[in-house]
DNA sequence: TCAAAAGTGTTCTCCCTACACCCATGG
DNA sequence: CCATGGGTGTAGGGAGAACACTTTTGA
């Protein structure tokens, strides 16, 4: 029997997208797939899939990724609900939307899909179901995030110098800011660790390496703390 | 047959769920419905039901606020999607909650069900599911989006004395407010129209009416504005 | 030795904060 | 007339913005 799973009442499907957001250095990207069935085959589209009876939408979202993408534990923010009855023409499906950073060097090689593929975020090509919509609202709510969270840390490497953060930053609200200010702001928090080590190779003067401070960001959180912008 | 409704996967039921914040003038309150039917027959919980196959979520919120309570047309805003799949002992369900914000002296006469009840936010009984927890994230929600939202000026009546928007201010975010500091951030926003009236009847000297003035708040929106607290 | 990138410090201004005085009303 | 609440003004401090000089390195 082909519609083993009988309701007394009728019951959307429910699955779970992720907005994959990396850092080149310049820009901020996208990780698409392309779909290999219908409807939409062929059309870029985000890591997802139906949700498990007994997994939460987090985990469901977590385990897409990894089979799509082979990424494993990305930070991962759930954002928005999407529940147009129309959005799939197959059924009804509802999503639940999260939204994933991860630092782009560390996926460029594990990738199971060959079908996965990075895309600067102002030039996505035509996407599948409403994901230009789902796209949209999880830029903005990036763009929110970044003022409570230090979210920039998510999305580059271990190591990185004042000027990729201050890049990032850049890319994330399309805003310019003086260098001196932006460091200076950035070292008052005390989230930064100096490595006391220097990029190589370099264009020019060497530049200083910092980490992502976690346990003082920990205490600020605490606090509450706030990124003027 | 009572189970006419088949797929071929297992489909999760979808709810909304939806917490409403209003204000007495002293403290938030939460409508809360007391349940009816088992599970959890006699327990506190948020106005919400199943959603319908050809309605979004949003309006299936609004819907069931209507049914359950007789507000219209209230403000809402989607939060946060629960998925844990133990969450209703029925069957698994997952709801998309929202968080509404009305004036509360509107609710109070039309009320269609006699089993809905203002609760102070600090006072609430044990709540059936996981509302309990629900409530938590809309409270924190609250919070974070008064620094960019007015969302003051759906709690109070069309007319309100600066005092009252402190004490609102001042129970969402729990802190205590300079009258006269207060008075000034506000005022310096240029979101409130001095209507030339005065309250009455008053305890003391009387004290100037305002309203929200909506289109320029509209323009502070695009701008992007914040509120420091 | 020159250009480009990076590290650092100073001033100015504005906004937020703390605080005080005056006015209006009811008892 | 006095207590209570409401309206408004001011001085001080701190943080962000604007801005300049020095150092290092590769060409």
């Amino acid at each position: 029997m082909n519609n083993q799973f009988c309701y007394r009442y009728p019951h959307p499907a429910v699955t779970t997208d992720c907005v994959i957001f990396g850092f080149d250095g310049e820009h901020l990207q996208v990780l698409l797939i392309e779909r290999g069935i219908e409807p939409y085959k062929g059309k870029w589209a985000f890591p997802g899939g139906f949700l498990k009876m007994d997994e939460t939408a987090e985990e469901g979202a977590l385990r897409e990724l990894k089979e799509e993408t082979g990424l494993e534990g990305a930070y991962m923010e759930q954002f928005h609900t999407f529940s147009a009855p129309e959005r799939d023409p197959r059924e009804r499906v509802i999503t639940i939307a999260y939204y994933a950073l991860v630092k782009i060097q560390e996926v460029k090689g594990g990738d199971d899909a060959a079908s996965a593929r990075w895309f600067p975020l102002d030039d996505i090509p035509s996407l599948a179901f409403d994901h230009d919509y789902i796209l949209r609202m999880a830029t903005q709510r990036l763009r929110e995030q970044i003022h409570f969270q230090p979210i920039g840390f998510e999305l580059l490497p271990e190591k990185f110098t004042i000027k990729e953060l201050q890049l990032l930053y850049e890319a994330i609200l399309g805003i310019n800011f003086d260098r001196r200010n932006f460091a200076k702001k950035m070292m008052h928090l005390e989230i930064l660790t100096d490595l006391e080590e220097t990029i190589w190779p370099t264009p020019k003067r060497e530049a200083k390496l910092y980490k992502f401070n976690a346990e003082k960001y920990e205490e600020l959180k605490r606090k509450g703390f706030r990124l003027e912008f």
